[in-house]
DNA sequence: TCTAATCTTATCAGGGGCACCCTGATAAGCACATTAGA
């Protein structure tokens, strides 16, 4: 089952462009990373990502190299480019309530969707797949931060215990032969992402807003 | 082995409705994020 997204391979050629737009800033608002997916004819998230990736890369050779005027200098730029950066965000993208009902469905069915799963809902909804990763990315977030905050309605110790068991029941089902995923119980875990994370809805109505019932 | 893809977490910022709150977009990752495909 492969859920990641195909590597994409840049061409030689792509990667010339990149590197120098890379270099011209780190830090490419929405507009340049668009001009970039059209030049190199990709898509626009891939450049995200690949930009992302090198900047983590640029950070570590930087740490290894410690030259503190080529590093300072840089720290300056980057200040100066995150600034350009931020008054060059996409466009917020506003969901109707029946767009946040297909993905609300879906994120109790499955927080972790793969690649197959999260093309079949931007097509579904009509919002590039690049969003939908999104969505997701920040409803676990949100998600995580709301099972923190929640009081203990019991031992955590002993529910954390309780949610690792459901965990490795789950996974061995998803892996055993022929297995269906049990998407109808309210303490739904999928393990397509494949990162191995765990993420149990209790209460999954708790994230949901009143336009879903 | 290299690096694209993915993850969590923190934060910025738009928009609804008028002081915040919700949530989409972005960046960092520090015993230098982890995972996994080519």
């Amino acid at each position: 089952m492969n859920q990641r997204r195909s590597r994409t391979k840049f061409t030689e050629d792509q990667l010339k462009i990149l590197i120098k737009a890379f270099d011209q800033n780190p830090y490419p608002g929405y507009a340049t990373k668009q001009r970039l997916a059209l030049e190199i004819n990709t898509d626009e998230s891939r450049i995200q990502i690949w930009f992302q990736n090198r900047r983590a890369r640029h950070q570590c050779q930087k740490k290894s190299e410690p030259d503190e005027d080529l590093e300072s200098r840089q720290d300056q730029d980057h200040s100066e480019e995150e600034i350009q950066s931020r008054e060059d965000r996409r466009c917020r993208t506003s969901y109707t309530s029946s767009q946040l009902h297909t993905l609300i469905g879906a994120f109790m069915n499955n927080p972790y969707p793969g690649i197959d799963t999260r093309e079949q809902l931007a097509k579904e909804i009509g919002i590039p797949e690049s969003r939908v990763q999104i969505w997701f990315q920040n409803r676990r977030s949100r998600f995580h931060v709301q099972r923190k905050r929640e009081p203990d309605d019991q031992d955590s110790e002993q529910r954390q215990d309780q949610d690792q068991d459901l965990w490795d029941e789950r996974v061995q089902a998803a892996l055993a032969p022929g297995a269906q995923q049990a998407a109808s119980d309210q303490r739904t875990v999928s393990t397509e992402g494949g990162r191995g994370q765990h993420l149990i809805a209790h209460n999954p109505r708790q994230l949901l807003p009143s336009c879903c019932f």
